[in-house]
DNA sequence: CTAGGTGCAAAGAGTTTGCAGTGGC
DNA sequence: GCCACTGCAAACTCTTTGCACCTAG
């Protein structure tokens, strides 16, 4: 899990995009975060390294990323998406309804299974999220007060 | 699987929630589809039989279905969410990223072990959602050529 | 009767796009 | 040097909200 950053930008170059000072910004931004980020976050990080910025590029880079296969792009429960470097290692998002609360928790076992069904399907599975929605333990502490 | 618009509205009306005219409708044209559709397609639908029905009534009439555990929202590959009646059965997305086309797959099994994986962390799992993206059969022999 | 629901229009959030200028390869 | 990429601002899509009127319970 070493420089992270620098393995995503090979895979990224490999597909024959340009990698600018921009784009290895924002790639340095997600390995950094190590978890999953809104394009707001990342442009608002970004901002403080290269103040000129513009959030279209954001967009536009964040958007290249995952036709790159470098990054997954994330439907949480809420309004905009959420995206992260894709260190292909198999975690699902546990969202706490309660609180709003993200838990990352490993999944290979039934990511596995999910695909596994995709492929019964006649489907070539290239990726899979798991979405558990709920309450975590906190908040059901709270609420049975 | 029979009557499962009644059903809902039951389901719906025990939360203290007045049934109108309009919801009535909606979880009917819900219920008829089956699957999943985007608060466009309702309105659509709907307004073949009350012209006079406004989106904004539409998507405050969703959330309340949401709220009331009626109806799921669904986060596909998309811009845009989707909603389905839950009929607490149990199936999983492929979403296509060729065409995408989104078909649908029984996937009780892993969605049971997502669940325990969820409560060993603390979680009280109340929904699960599984999406796949891949290249479904047709897309994939088209891209063989 | 009256709180909750509705229609309409206007606002809001998130994201995309057109265009002229810039910089990787 | 060419063409992909960028910044900026404007546009677009989906969704929410304020307000006056209406209706289910």
């Amino acid at each position: 899990m070493d420089d992270l950053a620098g393995v995503s930008e090979g895979r990224f170059r490999a597909t024959g995009k340009r990698m600018t000072n921009q784009r290895r910004l924002l790639l340095r931004i997600l390995a950094e975060a190590g978890g999953h980020m809104d394009a707001r976050e990342v442009y608002d990080r970004a901002r403080q390294h290269d103040p000129r910025l513009s959030l279209a590029t954001v967009y536009r880079t964040l958007s290249s990323l995952k036709e790159a296969g470098v990054v997954r792009e994330l439907h949480l429960d809420e309004e905009h998406h959420h995206y992260e470097l894709d260190g292909q290692d198999g975690h699902s998002h546990l969202v706490c309804l309660g609180c709003g609360r993200v838990i990352e928790v490993d999944s290979r076992a039934f990511v596995d299974a999910a695909k596994a069904a995709g492929e019964a399907n006649g489907f070539d599975v290239a990726g899979a999220q798991v979405e558990l929605t709920g309450h975590c333990a906190d908040c059901r502490r709270m609420e049975t007060k």
